[in-house]
DNA sequence: GGGTTTTCGCTACTAGAAGTATCGATACCG
DNA sequence: CGGTATCGATACTTCTAGTAGCGAAAACCC
Protein backbone atom coordinates (compact mmCIF):
# COMPACT_ATOMS: atom_id res chain seq x y z
CA UNK A 1 0.00 0.00 0.00
CA UNK A 2 2.93 2.22 -0.16
CA UNK A 3 1.76 4.76 -2.18
CA UNK A 4 3.96 7.46 -1.70
CA UNK A 5 3.63 10.98 -2.96
CA UNK A 6 1.53 9.71 -6.72
CA UNK A 7 -1.48 7.81 -5.27
CA UNK A 8 -2.11 6.50 -8.84
CA UNK A 9 -0.45 8.99 -11.23
CA UNK A 10 -2.55 11.42 -13.07
CA UNK A 11 -3.01 10.86 -17.01
CA UNK A 12 -2.14 13.59 -19.14
CA UNK A 13 1.24 15.87 -19.89
CA UNK A 14 2.90 16.15 -16.12
CA UNK A 15 3.24 19.98 -15.01
CA UNK A 16 6.59 20.80 -15.16
CA UNK A 17 8.67 22.04 -12.10
CA UNK A 18 8.66 25.72 -12.28
CA UNK A 19 7.58 26.48 -8.92
CA UNK A 20 10.99 27.77 -7.50
CA UNK A 21 11.92 29.58 -10.89
CA UNK A 22 8.49 31.48 -10.13
CA UNK A 23 9.69 32.25 -6.48
CA UNK A 24 12.62 33.69 -7.29
CA UNK A 25 11.65 35.65 -9.94
CA UNK A 26 8.40 36.65 -7.75
CA UNK A 27 10.56 37.73 -5.09
CA UNK A 28 13.10 39.86 -7.38
CA UNK A 29 10.65 41.36 -9.56
CA UNK A 30 9.14 43.13 -6.10
CA UNK A 31 12.22 43.48 -4.30
CA UNK A 32 12.77 45.82 -7.89
CA UNK A 33 9.91 47.46 -8.74
CA UNK A 34 7.60 46.83 -5.66
CA UNK A 35 4.38 45.10 -5.30
CA UNK A 36 2.27 47.60 -7.41
CA UNK A 37 4.64 47.63 -10.38
CA UNK A 38 5.64 44.10 -10.01
CA UNK A 39 2.83 42.79 -13.27
CA UNK A 40 2.15 39.53 -13.59
CA UNK A 41 3.59 39.72 -16.92
CA UNK A 42 6.65 40.75 -15.68
CA UNK A 43 7.19 37.82 -13.13
CA UNK A 44 6.69 35.42 -15.71
CA UNK A 45 8.81 36.64 -18.15
CA UNK A 46 11.73 37.30 -15.34
CA UNK A 47 10.71 33.13 -14.32
CA UNK A 48 10.87 32.12 -18.17
CA UNK A 49 7.06 30.75 -18.30
CA UNK A 50 3.91 32.07 -19.65
CA UNK A 51 1.77 33.89 -17.54
CA UNK A 52 -1.14 31.56 -18.01
CA UNK A 53 1.02 28.93 -16.45
CA UNK A 54 1.06 30.93 -13.89
CA UNK A 55 -2.88 31.54 -13.31
CA UNK A 56 -2.77 27.43 -14.00
CA UNK A 57 -1.08 27.01 -10.95
CA UNK A 58 -2.39 30.39 -8.66
CA UNK A 59 -5.74 31.86 -8.57
CA UNK A 60 -4.38 35.40 -8.64
CA UNK A 61 -1.53 37.92 -8.03
CA UNK A 62 -2.12 37.83 -4.15
CA UNK A 63 -2.34 34.19 -3.61
CA UNK A 64 0.66 33.76 -5.67
CA UNK A 65 2.82 36.68 -3.74
CA UNK A 66 1.35 34.41 -0.47
CA UNK A 67 2.69 31.02 -1.57
CA UNK A 68 6.09 32.78 -2.17
CA UNK A 69 6.06 34.11 1.51
CA UNK A 70 5.42 31.04 2.80
CA UNK A 71 8.19 29.47 0.58
CA UNK A 72 10.70 31.63 1.85
CA UNK A 73 9.89 31.65 5.15
CA UNK A 74 10.07 27.82 5.80
CA UNK A 75 9.76 26.44 8.88
CA UNK A 76 10.63 27.92 12.71
CA UNK A 77 14.46 26.74 12.97
CA UNK A 78 14.06 25.57 16.60
CA UNK A 79 16.28 23.92 18.65
CA UNK A 80 14.98 20.37 20.96
CA UNK A 81 15.90 22.00 24.75
CA UNK A 82 15.64 25.71 24.25
CA UNK A 83 14.70 27.49 26.81
CA UNK A 84 11.50 29.66 26.10
CA UNK A 85 13.55 32.93 26.11
CA UNK A 86 15.71 31.47 24.08
CA UNK A 87 12.93 30.20 21.45
CA UNK A 88 11.87 33.17 21.47
CA UNK A 89 14.69 35.14 21.03
CA UNK A 90 15.62 32.70 18.18
CA UNK A 91 11.76 33.21 16.03
CA UNK A 92 12.67 37.27 16.55
CA UNK A 93 16.08 37.04 14.81
CA UNK A 94 14.81 34.69 12.44
CA UNK A 95 12.34 36.57 11.62
CA UNK A 96 13.87 39.93 11.25
CA UNK A 97 16.43 38.60 8.86
CA UNK A 98 13.80 37.00 6.39
CA UNK A 99 11.86 40.44 6.77
CA UNK A 100 15.16 41.61 5.56
CA UNK A 101 15.99 39.47 2.69
CA UNK A 102 15.15 41.23 -0.54
CA UNK A 103 11.98 41.74 -1.30
CA UNK A 104 9.93 40.11 1.35
CA UNK A 105 9.12 43.07 3.46
CA UNK A 106 7.32 44.52 -0.14
CA UNK A 107 5.63 41.18 -1.04
CA UNK A 108 4.44 41.10 2.58
CA UNK A 109 3.24 44.60 2.68
CA UNK A 110 1.47 44.21 -0.27
CA UNK A 111 -0.63 40.84 -0.18
CA UNK A 112 -1.08 43.01 3.31
CA UNK A 113 -3.42 45.88 1.72
CA UNK A 114 -5.03 43.32 -0.88
CA UNK A 115 -6.27 41.61 1.95
CA UNK A 116 -7.59 44.10 3.42
CA UNK A 117 -11.19 44.04 1.58
CA UNK A 118 -10.52 40.78 0.27
CA UNK A 119 -12.24 38.00 3.22
CA UNK A 120 -10.52 34.55 0.64
CA UNK A 121 -6.79 36.44 0.35
CA UNK A 122 -7.07 37.28 4.71
CA UNK A 123 -8.37 33.71 4.73
CA UNK A 124 -5.09 32.37 2.53
CA UNK A 125 -2.82 35.16 4.38
CA UNK A 126 -4.18 34.24 7.88
CA UNK A 127 -4.35 30.08 7.49
CA UNK A 128 -1.31 29.68 4.76
CA UNK A 129 0.99 31.83 7.00
CA UNK A 130 0.58 32.75 10.00
CA UNK A 131 -1.50 29.99 11.72
CA UNK A 132 1.46 27.64 10.92
CA UNK A 133 3.90 29.60 13.23
CA UNK A 134 1.00 30.76 15.54
CA UNK A 135 0.54 26.80 16.56
CA UNK A 136 4.05 25.78 16.73
CA UNK A 137 4.72 28.72 19.12
CA UNK A 138 1.65 27.55 21.35
CA UNK A 139 3.50 24.41 21.54
CA UNK A 140 7.01 25.14 21.94
CA UNK A 141 6.64 28.27 24.84
CA UNK A 142 3.70 26.77 26.18
CA UNK A 143 1.46 29.84 25.89
CA UNK A 144 -2.08 30.66 25.32
CA UNK A 145 -3.07 31.23 21.67
CA UNK A 146 -4.11 35.25 22.06
CA UNK A 147 -0.50 35.61 23.61
CA UNK A 148 1.19 34.06 21.09
CA UNK A 149 -0.52 36.70 18.76
CA UNK A 150 0.09 39.25 20.44
CA UNK A 151 4.04 38.97 20.27
CA UNK A 152 3.34 38.03 16.61
CA UNK A 153 1.31 41.31 15.78
CA UNK A 154 4.42 42.82 17.98
CA UNK A 155 7.47 41.29 16.15
CA UNK A 156 6.34 41.12 12.74
CA UNK A 157 4.58 44.62 12.52
CA UNK A 158 7.62 46.09 14.18
CA UNK A 159 9.73 44.62 11.45
CA UNK A 160 7.53 45.41 8.51
CA UNK A 161 6.96 49.04 9.71
CA UNK A 162 10.41 49.77 9.57
CA UNK A 163 11.42 48.55 6.34
CA UNK A 164 8.14 49.77 5.34
CA UNK A 165 8.70 53.51 6.76
CA UNK A 166 13.07 53.18 5.75
CA UNK A 167 13.21 51.11 3.10
CA UNK A 168 16.04 49.14 5.08
CA UNK A 169 15.82 46.48 7.44
CA UNK A 170 16.25 47.15 11.47
CA UNK A 171 19.74 47.55 12.19
CA UNK A 172 21.00 44.62 14.74
CA UNK A 173 21.26 47.07 17.60
CA UNK A 174 17.10 47.63 17.08
CA UNK A 175 16.90 44.23 16.98
CA UNK A 176 18.43 43.81 19.65
CA UNK A 177 15.87 46.02 21.92
CA UNK A 178 13.27 44.22 20.01
CA UNK A 179 14.36 41.11 21.47
CA UNK A 180 15.12 42.32 25.10
CA UNK A 181 11.33 43.72 25.03
CA UNK A 182 9.61 40.91 24.01
CA UNK A 183 11.55 38.69 26.83
CA UNK A 184 10.87 41.03 29.48
CA UNK A 185 7.15 40.74 28.47
CA UNK A 186 7.63 36.98 28.02
CA UNK A 187 8.32 36.92 31.89
CA UNK B 1 2.40 94.10 7.42
CA UNK B 2 -0.30 92.11 8.97
CA UNK B 3 -0.90 89.87 5.85
CA UNK B 4 -2.43 87.08 7.81
CA UNK B 5 -3.09 83.93 5.51
CA UNK B 6 -4.01 85.48 2.15
CA UNK B 7 -0.63 87.95 1.49
CA UNK B 8 -2.39 89.35 -1.93
CA UNK B 9 -5.21 87.35 -2.70
CA UNK B 10 -4.69 85.51 -5.93
CA UNK B 11 -6.66 86.29 -9.14
CA UNK B 12 -9.33 84.10 -10.65
CA UNK B 13 -11.70 82.06 -9.19
CA UNK B 14 -10.96 81.20 -5.72
CA UNK B 15 -10.99 76.81 -4.81
CA UNK B 16 -13.93 75.47 -3.30
CA UNK B 17 -13.13 74.44 -0.04
CA UNK B 18 -14.12 70.81 -0.11
CA UNK B 19 -10.76 69.64 1.39
CA UNK B 20 -13.15 68.10 4.34
CA UNK B 21 -15.85 66.47 2.32
CA UNK B 22 -13.20 64.65 0.17
CA UNK B 23 -11.34 63.94 2.97
CA UNK B 24 -14.69 62.31 4.64
CA UNK B 25 -15.29 60.35 1.30
CA UNK B 26 -11.89 59.44 1.29
CA UNK B 27 -11.91 57.59 4.41
CA UNK B 28 -15.66 55.65 4.15
CA UNK B 29 -14.68 54.88 0.78
CA UNK B 30 -11.58 53.43 1.77
CA UNK B 31 -13.15 51.38 4.82
CA UNK B 32 -16.12 49.83 2.30
CA UNK B 33 -13.93 48.92 -0.40
CA UNK B 34 -10.53 48.99 0.94
CA UNK B 35 -7.70 50.55 -0.40
CA UNK B 36 -7.55 49.08 -3.87
CA UNK B 37 -11.12 49.17 -4.70
CA UNK B 38 -11.36 52.46 -3.72
CA UNK B 39 -11.03 53.97 -6.97
CA UNK B 40 -10.25 58.35 -7.33
CA UNK B 41 -13.38 58.07 -9.18
CA UNK B 42 -15.83 56.62 -6.34
CA UNK B 43 -14.42 58.59 -3.78
CA UNK B 44 -15.06 61.80 -5.96
CA UNK B 45 -18.33 60.52 -6.31
CA UNK B 46 -18.93 60.20 -2.93
CA UNK B 47 -17.36 63.38 -1.89
CA UNK B 48 -19.53 65.15 -4.79
CA UNK B 49 -16.87 66.67 -6.67
CA UNK B 50 -15.61 65.87 -10.57
CA UNK B 51 -12.46 63.73 -10.12
CA UNK B 52 -10.13 66.32 -11.83
CA UNK B 53 -10.59 68.79 -9.06
CA UNK B 54 -9.10 66.15 -6.73
CA UNK B 55 -6.05 66.01 -8.96
CA UNK B 56 -5.85 69.01 -9.46
CA UNK B 57 -5.30 69.25 -5.49
CA UNK B 58 -3.24 66.37 -4.80
CA UNK B 59 -0.95 64.69 -7.67
CA UNK B 60 -1.76 61.07 -6.89
CA UNK B 61 -4.03 58.77 -4.96
CA UNK B 62 -1.09 57.94 -2.82
CA UNK B 63 -0.71 61.85 -2.35
CA UNK B 64 -4.68 62.17 -1.28
CA UNK B 65 -4.23 58.94 1.28
CA UNK B 66 -1.54 60.65 2.93
CA UNK B 67 -3.14 63.91 3.34
CA UNK B 68 -6.22 62.42 4.72
CA UNK B 69 -4.31 60.44 7.48
CA UNK B 70 -2.43 63.46 8.50
CA UNK B 71 -5.77 65.37 8.45
CA UNK B 72 -7.43 62.48 10.34
CA UNK B 73 -4.85 61.94 13.13
CA UNK B 74 -3.84 65.28 13.99
CA UNK B 75 -2.15 66.65 17.12
CA UNK B 76 -1.30 64.64 20.00
CA UNK B 77 -3.40 65.13 22.49
CA UNK B 78 -0.36 65.81 25.26
CA UNK B 79 -1.41 67.89 28.67
CA UNK B 80 1.25 70.07 30.53
CA UNK B 81 2.82 68.88 33.15
CA UNK B 82 2.32 64.87 32.53
CA UNK B 83 5.02 62.89 33.39
CA UNK B 84 6.84 60.96 30.85
CA UNK B 85 5.11 57.33 31.14
CA UNK B 86 1.32 59.64 31.54
CA UNK B 87 2.75 60.89 27.45
CA UNK B 88 3.55 57.64 26.62
CA UNK B 89 0.45 56.15 27.69
CA UNK B 90 -1.52 58.61 25.93
CA UNK B 91 0.44 59.02 23.07
CA UNK B 92 -0.01 55.03 22.53
CA UNK B 93 -4.28 55.19 23.67
CA UNK B 94 -4.11 57.51 21.20
CA UNK B 95 -2.74 55.75 18.29
CA UNK B 96 -4.81 52.86 19.09
CA UNK B 97 -7.97 54.50 18.94
CA UNK B 98 -7.42 56.16 15.91
CA UNK B 99 -6.05 53.46 14.30
CA UNK B 100 -9.49 51.73 14.97
CA UNK B 101 -11.15 54.36 13.44
CA UNK B 102 -13.16 52.96 9.90
CA UNK B 103 -10.96 52.93 6.84
CA UNK B 104 -7.44 54.73 8.87
CA UNK B 105 -5.92 51.26 8.95
CA UNK B 106 -6.93 50.28 5.42
CA UNK B 107 -5.23 53.72 4.47
CA UNK B 108 -2.51 53.55 6.07
CA UNK B 109 -1.60 50.02 4.93
CA UNK B 110 -2.09 50.75 1.05
CA UNK B 111 -0.21 53.76 1.42
CA UNK B 112 2.38 52.05 3.12
CA UNK B 113 2.27 49.65 0.01
CA UNK B 114 2.25 52.03 -2.33
CA UNK B 115 5.62 54.01 -1.02
CA UNK B 116 7.32 50.82 -1.24
CA UNK B 117 9.28 51.21 -4.55
CA UNK B 118 7.99 55.07 -4.49
CA UNK B 119 10.27 57.02 -3.32
CA UNK B 120 8.78 60.46 -3.64
CA UNK B 121 5.64 59.16 -1.66
CA UNK B 122 7.88 57.37 1.28
CA UNK B 123 9.49 60.59 1.21
CA UNK B 124 5.71 62.43 1.82
CA UNK B 125 5.02 59.94 4.43
CA UNK B 126 7.76 60.28 6.45
CA UNK B 127 7.75 64.02 6.19
CA UNK B 128 3.94 64.85 6.38
CA UNK B 129 2.71 61.89 8.70
CA UNK B 130 5.41 60.52 10.94
CA UNK B 131 7.81 63.22 11.37
CA UNK B 132 5.71 65.66 13.45
CA UNK B 133 4.70 62.89 15.93
CA UNK B 134 8.52 62.33 16.40
CA UNK B 135 9.62 65.64 17.01
CA UNK B 136 6.93 66.27 19.28
CA UNK B 137 7.79 63.35 21.28
CA UNK B 138 11.37 63.79 21.47
CA UNK B 139 10.97 66.89 23.13
CA UNK B 140 8.06 65.96 25.61
CA UNK B 141 9.96 62.36 26.13
CA UNK B 142 13.17 63.64 26.33
CA UNK B 143 14.56 60.89 24.71
CA UNK B 144 16.90 60.35 21.25
CA UNK B 145 15.60 60.25 17.91
CA UNK B 146 16.64 56.41 17.46
CA UNK B 147 14.62 55.20 20.55
CA UNK B 148 11.50 57.36 19.70
CA UNK B 149 11.11 56.10 16.27
CA UNK B 150 11.85 52.37 17.37
CA UNK B 151 8.98 53.10 19.90
CA UNK B 152 6.87 54.32 16.77
CA UNK B 153 7.37 51.59 14.77
CA UNK B 154 6.47 49.46 17.53
CA UNK B 155 3.21 51.15 18.47
CA UNK B 156 1.71 51.98 15.32
CA UNK B 157 3.47 48.46 13.30
CA UNK B 158 1.96 46.42 15.92
CA UNK B 159 -1.53 48.12 16.15
CA UNK B 160 -1.43 48.19 12.05
CA UNK B 161 -0.33 44.59 12.09
CA UNK B 162 -3.34 43.49 14.24
CA UNK B 163 -5.99 45.30 12.29
CA UNK B 164 -4.55 43.86 8.78
CA UNK B 165 -4.46 40.10 10.13
CA UNK B 166 -7.98 40.36 11.85
CA UNK B 167 -9.68 43.44 10.22
CA UNK B 168 -10.44 44.52 13.97
CA UNK B 169 -9.38 46.83 16.24
CA UNK B 170 -7.35 45.71 18.70
CA UNK B 171 -9.09 45.15 22.19
CA UNK B 172 -8.68 46.91 25.12
CA UNK B 173 -7.04 44.34 26.86
CA UNK B 174 -4.03 43.62 24.33
CA UNK B 175 -3.98 47.36 24.22
CA UNK B 176 -3.41 47.70 27.78
CA UNK B 177 -0.66 45.09 27.50
CA UNK B 178 0.88 46.84 24.51
CA UNK B 179 1.44 50.05 27.23
CA UNK B 180 2.81 47.87 29.95
CA UNK B 181 5.43 46.31 27.89
CA UNK B 182 6.39 49.69 25.97
CA UNK B 183 6.31 51.76 29.76
CA UNK B 184 8.78 48.93 30.93
CA UNK B 185 11.39 49.42 27.81
CA UNK B 186 10.84 53.25 28.57
CA UNK B 187 11.74 52.62 32.01
C1' DG C 1 3.52 3.30 -33.26
C1' DG C 2 -1.19 5.23 -32.31
C1' DG C 3 -4.63 7.20 -29.15
C1' DT C 4 -5.77 9.81 -24.98
C1' DT C 5 -5.25 13.28 -21.76
C1' DT C 6 -3.35 17.23 -19.84
C1' DT C 7 -0.12 20.97 -19.74
C1' DC C 8 2.62 24.05 -22.36
C1' DG C 9 3.54 28.77 -24.74
C1' DC C 10 1.39 32.12 -27.39
C1' DT C 11 -1.83 35.57 -28.84
C1' DA C 12 -5.87 38.02 -28.32
C1' DC C 13 -9.21 39.73 -25.51
C1' DT C 14 -12.30 42.06 -21.63
C1' DA C 15 -12.91 44.97 -17.67
C1' DG C 16 -11.39 48.32 -14.82
C1' DA C 17 -8.34 52.00 -12.82
C1' DA C 18 -4.70 55.95 -12.77
C1' DG C 19 -3.88 59.96 -14.67
C1' DT C 20 -4.33 63.66 -18.60
C1' DA C 21 -6.52 66.89 -21.93
C1' DT C 22 -10.01 69.79 -23.29
C1' DC C 23 -13.95 72.88 -22.99
C1' DG C 24 -17.86 75.59 -21.70
C1' DA C 25 -19.52 77.52 -17.38
C1' DT C 26 -18.77 79.96 -13.19
C1' DA C 27 -16.99 82.91 -9.34
C1' DC C 28 -14.24 86.48 -7.66
C1' DC C 29 -11.52 90.97 -8.36
C1' DG C 30 -10.92 95.66 -10.09
C1' DC D 1 -17.52 94.59 -17.98
C1' DG D 2 -12.77 92.22 -18.58
C1' DG D 3 -9.25 89.16 -16.68
C1' DT D 4 -8.13 85.06 -14.45
C1' DA D 5 -8.39 80.68 -12.43
C1' DT D 6 -11.35 77.13 -10.86
C1' DC D 7 -15.35 74.07 -11.57
C1' DG D 8 -17.88 69.92 -13.66
C1' DA D 9 -18.20 66.93 -17.47
C1' DT D 10 -16.53 64.08 -21.01
C1' DA D 11 -13.30 61.73 -23.56
C1' DC D 12 -9.02 59.82 -23.88
C1' DT D 13 -4.40 57.09 -23.16
C1' DT D 14 -1.90 53.69 -20.76
C1' DC D 15 -1.43 49.98 -17.90
C1' DT D 16 -2.85 45.79 -15.34
C1' DA D 17 -5.58 41.63 -13.58
C1' DG D 18 -7.55 37.92 -15.27
C1' DT D 19 -9.81 34.93 -19.21
C1' DA D 20 -10.41 32.37 -23.67
C1' DG D 21 -8.86 29.72 -27.38
C1' DC D 22 -5.38 27.57 -30.13
C1' DG D 23 -1.84 24.32 -31.87
C1' DA D 24 2.17 21.89 -30.00
C1' DA D 25 4.36 18.95 -26.77
C1' DA D 26 4.83 15.55 -23.02
C1' DA D 27 3.56 11.94 -20.59
C1' DC D 28 0.76 7.56 -20.14
C1' DC D 29 -1.68 3.13 -21.96
C1' DC D 30 -2.66 -0.24 -25.51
Amino acid sequence: MARGTTPTRAPGRPRSSVDAEVFAATLSTVHELGYTRATVDRIAAAAGVAKTTIYRRWPSKGALITACLVDAFGPLPLKEGDSRAEIMATAIRYAAAKIGEPGIAAAFAGVFTDAIGDPGLREILSTQLQDPYRTVLQDALDEPEHRVLFFIDVVIGTLLHRMGMTGEPMVPTDVDALVEMILRELG
